[in-house]
DNA sequence: CAATAACCGGACCAGGCGGTCAACTTGTTA
DNA sequence: TAACAAGTTGACCGCCTGGTCCGGTTATTG
């Protein structure tokens, strides 16, 4: 399972610019972006990108979890963080940030077949979970809130500037606030139903 | 361009039944939903479908149009709703039981296509700052909060919930109560970014 | 500098897509 | 009921997709 030989020069090379070019495509198209143009973009051979990874599944779910992988590093660093409900929001706004365009759909899209993503999504849920426990023993967010709750909630920020045609590059932004104002227990009314 | 005869029996009941089935496979399987599908879900010939309408947009288009068409319905008799607070999280909750799963990413892919649809979503961004505005003078939503802003936000309640693999068909509440409440006054802070 | 294993790439394949069309069926009407 | 327009249908088309494969290339190593 485990590589025996370290990877070829060129093909360490090709490796690299085949992920980055499939981050930006799959960013621009979502999962739609075709092998095709991501090869084009990484300017190597289509069936390259298939030695590199045998299936378009496992080309996203290498991403992912990158992406997933920094997002457990980030908050776990704020775990120890001085202001809890602070180190919250900064978790926010870096997953805010760092989600450009593909939502998190991923979470069941890539997530129910690769065991890696599941167990990387996993240690994400009990990642944020301790950093919205942290904050609300902080009392910086309501008692009825879940770390699940939060991980839904975490990409509509930017989610919801898509279906603007030309969003301004920052307005999540304004969506985050007024998402995480929801989360706050100041003026919270009950919620209507428990969470997941 | 108007139809001058009325419609044969037969294929008025075939249109229907096309729409119905339509509607459903859109909201299962998005905008990904096939034509033959959708064909044989509502017990006809592919063929008949592109008689109906001669493209899959034209199709989309008109289901999308029918749903926007109620929500301006709905949201215009609670215009003159007693309660304009109650009005607006009655007009949110409307919208999000309404959409199923097809989130609202017509509003730039069919919108910009089809000159009906535009119009309509034109007349249900009116309708909506309209119910904001009277919610915020009575003081029902924080004064930096916009129509736009609710419409970006109305269908983020049901989008977040289809991040789990088999959400409970009423968890969307629970969403919807979360960012009802930052849309509230109380326990507002400032927004980081204009509206758009 | 060979020799070789790893690597590359693009022609190729099967399958599914939106959309077309001509032969056939059926509701309507006088 | 006869005749016709309107409606239906599924085979078909071109295109694009994810994925395969093998002849040629290249980095590595003794």
């Amino acid at each position: 399972m485990t590589r025996t030989r370290p990877l070829r020069a060129d093909a360490a090379r090709n490796r690299e610019s085949l992920l980055a070019a499939a981050a930006e495509e799959f960013a621009e198209h979502g999962l739609d972006a075709s092998i095709a143009d991501i090869a084009r973009r990484a300017g190597i051979g289509k069936g390259t990108v298939f030695r590199h990874f045998p299936t378009k599944d496992d080309l996203l779910a290498a991403i992912v979890l990158d992406r997933i992988g920094t997002l457990n590093d980030v908050g776990g660093q704020l775990l120890t963080a001085a202001d809890p409900g602070a180190a919250l929001l900064e978790f926010l706004t870096f997953a805010a940030r760092q989600q450009r365009q593909f939502d998190m759909s991923f979470l069941q899209e890539v997530g129910d077949i690769n065991p890696e993503v599941i167990a990387a999504r996993e240690e994400m849920f009990r990642t944020v979970g301790a950093l919205v426990d942290r904050a609300r023993e902080h009392g910086a967010v309501r008692d009825d809130i879940t770390g699940t709750d939060v991980v839904l909630l975490m990409c509509a920020p930017k989610h919801v500037t898509s279906y603007l045609s030309d969003p301004p590059p920052d307005l999540w932004q304004r969506y985050l606030a007024i998402i995480f104002d929801g989360l706050r227990p100041q003026g919270a009314h009950p919620l209507p139903h428990p969470s997941p």
